[in-house]
DNA sequence: GTATTATGTATAAGTTTCTTATGTATATTT
DNA sequence: AAATATACATAAGAAACTTATACATAATAC
């Protein structure tokens, strides 16, 4: 009965940052669903990252509700899929989010290496 | 009456990385109070992050209660300050969070820079 | 000279984000 | 036949933070 997911658990560092990832996967693949996002991002990260349904699926309806995602439900192989994408307005918030991930990557590295600032 | 600090809301990005950033600061200056760290992170990331004393001080107090800080008060100028230093544990964690930071920093890279992997 | 800003620490209420634990269901692999 | 993979969902609780407030002294501005 038991899931058996061996789940470690994330580090902290990654709070905040979902929605950020979410965005900029959808900006690049035009469309993705719930568990394909999970997989693509434990793949990108090997294996360090492991999104949890429990994150994931409110973060996406969040996300719809703000008029940031389009959802369209597609059946496969007897299964369900929702397929979300980027509506305009999430398409603009999109530059901003990864902009300011950007800057954020580029504060935290001024912060690990002070040497390095120039 | 108002503290007029005009204080623009951080990135929800930063959630999460307050611990690791105080830590790798003691690391590299030895010992801090909690206003010098507000105001050298602020430096550090040119305005950009403003750490609030309301996140802040229950951070260190947070750190101290787990041994990873120790405290020393000091009177300058007739006013408190409090100096944390990281003790003996303190410094070998600070060692895995600085690590846990560069593999987080990495992988946000390589979540917005695909084609960069290699 | 007094009002504001800077320095310095502290806590408490509320919000957001995530973890952990469940729940449902079908397809595939062992 | 059982376990794992695929695919969605929600609810309770933990953790980190925001916002607001509080107290106190030193320095600067008007």
């Amino acid at each position: 009965m038991p899931r058996n997911d061996n789940k470690m658990k994330n580090s902290q560092l990654y709070k905040g940052s979902l929605n950020t990832i979410i965005m900029k996967l959808l900006e690049e693949n035009g469309k993705m669903y719930g568990y394909e996002i999970t997989q693509k991002v434990k793949a990108i990260t090997l294996g360090e990252l492991q999104i949890t349904e429990g994150a994931l699926y409110p973060a996406l309806h969040k996300l719809e509700a703000e008029g940031l995602l389009d959802v369209e439900v597609v059946k496969v192989d007897n299964r369900l899929r929702k397929y979300y994408k980027l509506t305009e307005s999430g398409t603009k918030e999109a530059v901003n989010r990864l902009a300011e991930l950007e800057g954020f990557i580029r504060n935290m590295q001024s912060l690990v290496n002070p040497k390095l600032e120039f």
